[in-house]
DNA sequence: CATCAATACATAAGTTTCTTATGTATATTT
DNA sequence: AAATATACATAAGAAACTTATGTATTGATG
């Protein structure tokens, strides 16, 4: 158990979509800042997305029509709200079910050959 | 269940140097050929590694020497068979860890908020 | 009350890491 | 003989990040 504070480094490239899609399923609608704020609340610290992935990617799932916004202020600041359109629904299931399948074939991955009792080589 | 070929998309990124270690670690040695075809069949096609990112991956753990390489030849073709230096070794341990724990992370993520009955937003 | 941290958005340049395309050559199958 | 499989390699281009920077409001703190 070492407290190392852990940057997921590259491995993020490719999941993050998949990430947001998903949170907003389960949430309904954020912002910005807040996908930020509960993913590295969710993850105690070990995914941090950094706004400049983030805001870009909002901005492309809104012009691919997954994601629609409302903006609302909260005193002068703005929120821009994200919310899965009806599209966005299905993209998020095909994305998240995708994730899930390609994760149980890294685990057949990286578990082959454990156990063959040929381990004499390491 | 569905038939579909399935290449797996922009997932790989980030894994691939990964999925080469632990091979590398839990073979002895390979050659470049032998991992892209031990990749597809071990997940059943799911994953077809490409030499384009394969080839210049393994120059640059060569590079890095995580990697040593010997060169055989069957008959006047070229095997280039690489295997995990020492350091290698450790590189290869850090990373498998590093992308257990990722997915363990992943796991977290897409399970978070499920089952706490409030499903009506879907 | 001035300054710093937190909140909230955004974009641009640069890097990494793949895909796609291409090339060379030997060996096997039809 | 031609197509497919084996076996290597590299270059151009795309995708998806990081790092850096910018603007502006709000809350906390000495």
């Amino acid at each position: 158990m070492y407290i190392c504070p852990m940057y997921s480094s590259e491995l993020i490239k490719g999941t993050l979509r998949t990430i947001v899609l998903n949170l907003l399923k389960e949430n309904g609608r954020m912002y910005g800042y807040e996908i930020t704020q509960r993913v590295k609340e969710l993850t105690d610290d070990k995914i941090q997305i950094t706004e400049g992935a983030l805001y870009p990617l909002l901005h492309a799932l809104e012009a691919s029509e997954d994601l629609e916004t409302e903006v609302e202020f909260i005193g002068k600041r703005q929120r821009k709200y994200y919310r899965l359109t009806k599209q966005g629904k299905q993209t998020s299931k095909k994305k998240i079910d995708e994730l899930r399948e390609f994760m149980e074939t890294l685990h057949i991955l990286l578990d082959a050959n454990k156990g063959t009792s040929h381990g004499l080589i390491n």
